[in-house]
DNA sequence: TTGAAAGCGCTAACAC
DNA sequence: GTGTTAGCGCTTTCAA
């Protein structure tokens, strides 16, 4: 048991080694540019002292910290109600520690204030921002404040910088025609908000397989939820009522899927006998539903990873492409609804 | 659009207000030893500069960091299958971040080595630990360092330092005393891992459920699963081969909850009719499952943010009691399967 | 109450 | 190749 504060410092390790404080830095940065013979007689020194660098002061002459930010803005509620975010979460991590570096957790519900303070290139190498809404202006800022910046999920049409998404419009597109190759004709979908890119696109996807099948886009057929399980039981309530010949619906993620199930079930509707039903999100609520959910699974994991590694790249400057982007595919899951 | 890099340094505000730099430093610590004639001058500048302290610098002389690590050291899949660690991350980001802190994320999946050598003082001012298993020694090790640390969940006994529990044993007795008073005779436990707090005190609670109300304590009715699906299925169907004669089950936590409903489904018996169910953790999926699952509500949310509030006291030394400990409340939700 | 000065531990530019 | 030196931006004595 050490001394808890007084941890050897560069110079500390030069005098063991009987070198200068300069090459024992080399040593540390990994610099080519010292003899075999010296880099030795250092790293045994190093681990004789058990010397750790000093972050806060390599971070003040350096000027990088060797930390990214996580920036989640999203409501209270939804970050972490939608297992979205833990997959996302993980796979980050991952990306980000297996670098060597830190990752500094910042869930921003609303009040984005104290937050912006610190999003700078001060304190933090580059940001990660996930579950964007509508034109945040955040990642401007940030870009302009010269930071790299990675969003999770696809911007608005009109950033101009990098992003990791998953293929929400496709993954939605074999949803639907998984619908169709069963012989649904009348086909509903409760969609995301308009404010979001997944929302966006996984209606995107629903009305490109009806017209791919040849099947009429029916704006009636279409109702907005907000990725929420009530959201979606009154989805499929009001289209119960207006359209009751419906045969089956894609709802935009999981949990909408739910709350539609629930409703159909008040409404002594079967599933999937009556009406099939597939949801997004592969969330390990659509197993236990009664009938398991049918639903699209995105690689929420890899998407983090991804991320972190794309904003490592960006920040070590290895290609000058700050608006670079990836799409991860995604899989339906065929489980006993539809 | 300011120049990315440049940012005002502390002397360029002194400048600015036409005081000296350890004036200005003053002010923004909020030293009472300024005239507030002063105070407002360099106020004025600090807002016209759009000065924000370099923490590295500040980090550099005070030794401290405002910086406290979460650190998960859980397996991959469960840190984020189980809604339980979402609730607590969110509750310590909140606590965190109203102290004005910064909260690193670890997740430390087994290979804790690169993670320990930043665990330092000279990198954080303190440490989270969730989800402890067994006889981790990382805790004493921090502690030994003299870092500030706060444990979620009951440590093994002998541990000396702080911790923030949630009440397993009284949730658990109250489950089982809940199934006692719907008249339930033979009352088997899908038990938690024997290595955790969360696993040994469930048990204490059924246990003394049982005894309270004068029933035997068949070591025969527990059988101990990992708080994952599979091992509750397994769990159940062992313990239907075994003692067909039970009439309830209650399990450590709602994903074994979850895995004992599909034994019971598979061999044919009905929930709540012929077999009652209770879990623990009150998770999104207890709504879903059919019937909904009775389960013990705990405060995650809380808990993360009286375990933020513990170790930015620890901190502070406002107390210089390392070892305090708090203890939250559960709640029995009834639903339809018991 | 305030200014000046001395570092905190490190990297990088510059000599040798 | 390696030692020396000059700061990075800040807090904190120490005088005044």
């Amino acid at each position: 048991m050490t001394a808890p504060t007084d941890r050897p410092t560069l110079d500390q390790v030069a005098e063991r080694a009987g070198v200068g404080r300069g090459t024992v830095s080399r040593v540390i940065n990994g610099s080519p540019q010292v003899s075999a013979h010296t880099r030795q007689a250092v790293e045994a020194a190093v681990a004789e002292l058990g010397y750790v660098p000093n972050l806060a002061a390599r971070a003040l002459v350096t000027r990088r910290t060797d930390a990214v930010a996580l920036v989640i803005s999203e409501s209270e509620e939804r970050v972490f109600s939608e297992p979205f975010f833990a997959g996302v979460v993980r796979g980050i991590s991952a990306g980000v520690s297996a670098a060597g570096r830190q990752l500094v957790l910042a869930l921003a519900a609303g009040e984005e204030r104290p937050l912006e303070r610190y999003l700078t290139p001060q304190h933090i190498d580059g940001v990660l921002l996930v579950s964007l809404h509508g034109d945040d202006p955040l990642p401007e800022l940030l870009r302009t404040r010269g930071l790299p910046v990675v969003l999770g999920g696809r911007p608005p049409s009109g950033y101009g910088g990098a992003y990791v998404d998953v293929d929400n419009i496709g993954g939605a597109r074999a949803g639907v025609a998984h619908l169709i190759d069963n012989g649904r004709k009348r086909i509903a979908t409760i969609s995301g908000p308009r404010d979001m890119g997944a929302g966006q696109d996984r209606l995107a996807g629903y009305r490109a397989a009806l017209t791919a099948a040849g099947l009429a886009d029916d704006p009636a057929l279409v109702v907005e939820g907000d990725f929420s399980e009530v959201s979606g039981l009154q989805a499929m309530r009001s289209l119960l009522a207006c359209h009751p010949d419906l045969d089956a619906v894609f709802a935009a993620n999981d949990l909408m899927a739910i709350g539609a199930l629930r409703a159909l079930r008040d409404a002594g509707r079967r599933v999937p006998e009556d009406v099939a039903v597939v949801g997004f999100d592969d969330s390990p609520l659509s197993r236990v539903t009664d009938p398991p959910l049918s639903t699209v699974r995105q690689p929420v994991e890899e998407m983090g990873r991804e991320m972190a590694e794309m904003l490592l790249r960006l920040i070590s400057g290895v290609d000058g492409d700050t608006h670079q982007s990836a799409v991860l595919p995604t899989e339906l899951v065929v489980r006993a609804s539809s």
